[in-house]
DNA sequence: CCACTAAGAATATCTTAGCCT
DNA sequence: AGGCTAAGATATTCTTAGTGG
């Protein structure tokens, strides 16, 4: 059995730009345990693991690898998951990215990323 | 916090007619440790907390007392492009793209578009 | 038969301190 | 700063043996 559980933990924090240890703070625990919840050297008891589902809005499925859906459960989350989708299906431009990064490397999608934040601040200024 | 695994797994245990005993020796366990769990007294570690839930087809959100529907996943087909575009959504890497893009300047799409292809280019030599 | 309890043994976890990049 | 590793201290879990309905 694969184990998704750090990785997706991982993922997750990162995706709010957070530490390890800012995130531990946050539960009370020190950085190294979030390093070893996210290289799947330790695992977390089900209170920590419901927390870290509500924090992230996901579902312990999705946490624990179960499933690849963060949050199956909400409903208006999902129509206006519908309505982005039409946007990306009609216009051409867009249609590249949400074919072709979901398979890509986290280092390209990550230097994609930061390009784009690049491009948002020049053009603010 | 009230705590729900040990009611739901007694629930589901007894709904296929089956002893503590019978059932642990399913997962290779005394039958002590499963009324253990029952009383919550003791918790699973993750690998069995899914093998309970893939035994009884339920989610672990359902086995935790996160949500009340034992397995509201459905399985419905969805178009080739639908799929991907699920996946896209799905990594919590992407969101900053599928939120922001489809409301950008033509021109900064435009622009990143061009990064991608370079980005890719360059991996590839 | 079935479920629960107690207690020692076996496992797993958490933190601190140090190290690396 | 951010993340990783080691090791002792801490905490938890699992089983066996025994009790009681």
């Amino acid at each position: 059995m694969i184990e998704l559980f750090g990785k997706r933990l991982k993922s997750l924090r990162t995706s709010k730009k957070m530490s390890q240890k800012e995130f531990g703070k946050l539960f009370g625990l020190a950085e190294s345990t979030i390093g070893m919840y996210e290289r799947d050297e330790r695992r977390p008891d089900f209170e920590l693991l419901n927390k870290f589902a509500n924090y992230f809005d996901v579902s312990t499925d999705y946490l624990l690898g179960r499933i690849d859906t963060p949050n199956p459960y909400s409903q208006e989350k999902k129509s206006a998951d519908e309505e982005a989708f039409q946007k990306f299906l009609n216009d051409p431009n867009l249609q590249v990215f949400y074919k072709e990064l979901p398979n890509s490397e986290e280092e390209e999608i990550e230097m994609l990323r930061e390009f784009w934040e690049f491009i948002k601040h020049k053009n603010k200024t």
